[in-house]
DNA sequence: CCAGATAATGAAGCAAGGTAACTATGAAGT
DNA sequence: ACTTCATAGTTACCTTGCTTCATTATCTGG
């Protein structure tokens, strides 16, 4: 009921739809848990590449450090992430993931490889690795075109 | 600077990266235009069904009236909707789009187009139909799948 | 050993988006 | 006619994510 697949729907039309479907399938998965999409993300760098800094973590997820203080503020009230003191730098903490934690971001990990196993078994065998493929090249592609605005628009 | 590429890139990747990539673009196109996301979709019904009550844009945009009514109202600050009395209801109002507005929504229409284009054309030309088939089909069983979790999570 | 950079936080604020309770109007049944 | 109920919008308030500016504590290099 809030797709209109009348007439004349382009590949990106399908490829917006994707994007918001996964939006939409993450909103309602994590309502509730306290799991906003910046804790995530927080989360899941710590996951990817361990413990670090606050200002480690702002450099990853591109935001001012101050603003990780506050998302971290909220990951530790609720106790899936802990702050310990730098083992060299006493202004510095070190942020890690609860024992807990990391394990459900691991089945995360897992769903997340399930439900690719599932689209892509949506495709016909026939074309699957043209499916994967092209999809690489789009993404590539397109990631070529918005850095390439980003760059013009700094000008 | 964003995107770990190093292993195991699943398909599922790709196209959360893609998804990740457009909102950026949009984020940069508009920042400084007042056109946020809610905002644009709000643009973009009206453009494609023409005027209507602002329940009908909420149940259309699966928002609360309530949000309409703060969207209608910056939309309607910055010169790019009006609001109208019903004619035959008078708790109701038509918010109609402004025709300055509704050729900037034809435009981005047009670049939405080109940019599917140019996707396309990032594809080599032996995938293309395989790939236009099989995203289509990954977004069908997408959309299955997040209603039937939908439709689970209420019972 | 001290001048300046750096790590984190406190305080305040902003924009976007959301719910809940309220007012005004319409519609339907007796 | 009038009571009841549903509906259209809006006023008030909350949360999230993010920002800037100022402050404290610590590190580092001349």
């Amino acid at each position: 009921m809030k797709y209109h697949l009348d007439m004349d729907v382009t590949l990106l039309d399908r490829l917006l739809q994707i994007g918001e479907l996964f939006q939409r399938d993450m909103a309602r998965a994590f309502a509730g848990t306290g799991f906003t999409p910046a804790r995530l993300r927080v989360l899941w760098v710590l996951q990817h590449d361990g413990s670090m800094t606050q200002q480690a973590l702002a450099a990853q997820l591109d935001v001012t450090p101050r603003n990780v203080s506050g998302l971290v503020d909220a990951l530790e009230a609720s106790g899936h992430v802990r702050r310990t003191p730098h083992p060299s730098d006493r202004r510095a903490v070190l942020v890690e993931l609860a024992p807990r934690t990391a394990r459900i971001m691991s089945r995360m990990q897992r769903e997340h490889e399930e439900l690719s196993a599932t689209l892509l078994d949506a495709v016909a065998p026939a074309d699957r690795a043209a499916v994967e493929r092209g999809i690489g090249a789009i993404a590539d592609r397109l990631a070529v075109l918005v850095e390439d605005a980003e760059e013009g628009a700094e000008a």
